[in-house]
DNA sequence: TTGTATGCGTTATCAA
DNA sequence: TTGATAACGCATACAA
């Protein structure tokens, strides 16, 4: 069982092998090409291609402190709003040879809690993070280490961070117009628990606001659902059918995962979108497209999002001090069959 | 433009601060509290919270030989085979206190052997990779520097490492056996380009047989669709109709991605499923049941996988020097209605 | 039970 | 244009 130390090629080595000092090596390697004869740039050149030497991100990390490093935390990485976001944030972080360290919480806050620590231990260079607003104390000792940090779609009060996400409130009014020229006679919004996270607060705080305007104020139909809870949503989207016997009436789905659920439990019931009931989600995910005649969706453009967020981290990480600024993406409303009678 | 460098605090402040050397705080760190007074043990442990003390994992592992980063490079993160093999993968790391780098290659050869590259440079203590099957030479190098690579759902000639995927042939048998029993008169096979990817092979040959086996050789009918190409799904797809116009017929999709293109072109040309066309995907992605009355589709227990793959490399990591296996774990068929008369 | 000294692989300062 | 040396934060051999 025991494990035999392969010494890895070091600086020294190729030194050595190349007849010069660490120093000159370490300058071939800092670009200082301007400082060097252009025959011995050649042999450390030639000597580094034939050892294959990579130089070691940990010693050179202690020395300039600094890891090349982002910490990624989502809440939920089975989520696509949540993988298309890193796959934007992951081009960038790769092009300016960086790495990432994603970190899926499960929303759970301990867990963050756990992360956070292990990043800072990591001594990352910057966090963006899709918190779940429980652990506002660690994300200021991150502030105070001078770490960067960029939260995204979710801001926390009290947190003087940058912030990208998209407008929810002209999302969700958008999307509210559309249903009410339908005119339903009933709309329920199915969202996770709110508390805590501010794009579910945006979104629903959206949702009333477009109804009141519209006189239907007695329609607040709000439906908060712990989707880790078995029959939860079954339970409140019966009550929901129940109180509307007979009404038209539509489901507006704050998220890409409720609206999944929603759509299982509608085919569990045997009902038909849009006949029996209409749906519309926030989040598009590719399958939308695909269930029926097509669920209606407001579509974030997550990958840049996901762009837009690492390439805050990496001005920050760079030097930028700019203020902490909040940028909204416009989301897009696709209209499609589950919306139209 | 400047950023001004907040000084961390280390394990020499921590000693200062204690009054006790550096050393009797590693010893503490190290959990030798055998090896220290209660007392000093107290008050070291005092002093580091009271400082919010972190060892800097750099420096540790400078000096141990280990950077407790595990490698993880995926070929398409937006895939929820994918993600669910993360998040298995990711929870035992993390309760083993590692921390995993995430790379997306989307597929591409070159972007996975700089990301290999850089993997190296950060000196990962092991590495996950699913694999475009173009970076031999570069997985051969981390081998000789004795970083174990575990290969999931995909292994590679000549490689001689660890593989954790499902039995395909197994599972495509029982699917083609399904849809055998329904006296389909034709049945075509979707996937992705098959060269240098193992699972597809696997498929692939599994399809072939299963029919040869049944007397049926003569609809071995392969399509590789490279999906990066605009239209090329939806001729191929055109093909197949067109040859088996007044056959009763089903698609067998290798993968959720192909799976999910089918679905929407069936969508797009106004076709039923299963009247017009029967379908049944490898993969079984969250929405597949949310589609018409169910789309049909194995399951591969992808969690469990990623379980798998973390544990077998973190046995290397401490150690183990267990010869390569290959672990195959058992798909489940799920019947729906996408291929039921 | 505790401390001193050295080195991990790199960069930075200074001198030549 | 080049090199010797110290230092980054930590762990460890050895000494006390």
């Amino acid at each position: 069982m025991s494990k035999s130390q392969i010494p890895r090629v070091t600086i020294k080595d190729v030194a050595l092998q190349a007849g010069v000092s660490k120093t000159t090596v370490s300058r071939y390697l800092a670009g200082n090409y301007n400082e060097l004869a252009p025959k011995t740039k050649k042999r450390i050149e030639d000597t580094i291609a034939a050892l294959n030497y990579r130089p070691n991100v940990m010693a050179r990390g202690l020395k300039r402190n600094t890891s090349h490093l982002i910490g990624m935390v989502v809440a939920d990485i089975t989520n696509p709003y949540t993988t298309a976001i890193i796959r934007g944030a992951e081009d960038i972080c790769n092009q300016n040879g960086y790495n990432l360290l994603v970190c899926n919480t499960d929303n759970d806050p301990q867990k963050e809690s756990d992360y956070i620590s292990m990043l800072q231990a990591h001594r990352i260079d910057g966090l963006i993070i899709n918190t779940t607003g429980r652990n506002n104390e660690a994300l200021k000792s991150l502030a105070l280490e001078n770490i960067p940090v960029v939260l995204v779609d979710r801001k926390v009060k009290g947190l003087d961070f940058d912030m990208i996400g998209v407008d929810n409130h002209s999302a969700v009014k958008e999307a509210m117009h559309h249903l009410i020229d339908q005119d339903f006679e009933r709309i329920a919004f199915f969202t996770e628990p709110i508390e805590g996270v501010s794009s579910r607060k945006e979104r629903s705080a959206a949702f009333e606001q477009s109804l009141r305007k519209h006189n239907h104020a007695s329609w607040e139909e709000i439906y908060e659902v712990d989707l880790a809870k078995e029959d939860e949503l079954m339970t409140k989207l019966s009550h929901f059918l129940e109180s509307s016997k007979n009404q038209s009436k539509a489901i507006f789905a704050a998220n890409g995962v409720v609206l999944l659920q929603i759509v299982v439990a509608i085919q569990n019931l045997k009902l038909s979108i849009p006949d029996d009931i209409a749906l519309l989600g926030f989040d598009d995910p590719e399958w939308a497209i695909a269930v029926g005649t097509g669920i209606s969706a407001i579509a974030q453009p997550t990958y840049e999002i996901g762009v837009a967020a690492m390439e805050k981290i990496l001005s920050k990480v760079k030097g930028s001090n700019m203020l902490p600024q909040t940028i909204a993406f416009t989301a897009k409303l696709n209209i499609r069959g589950s919306t139209q009678k």
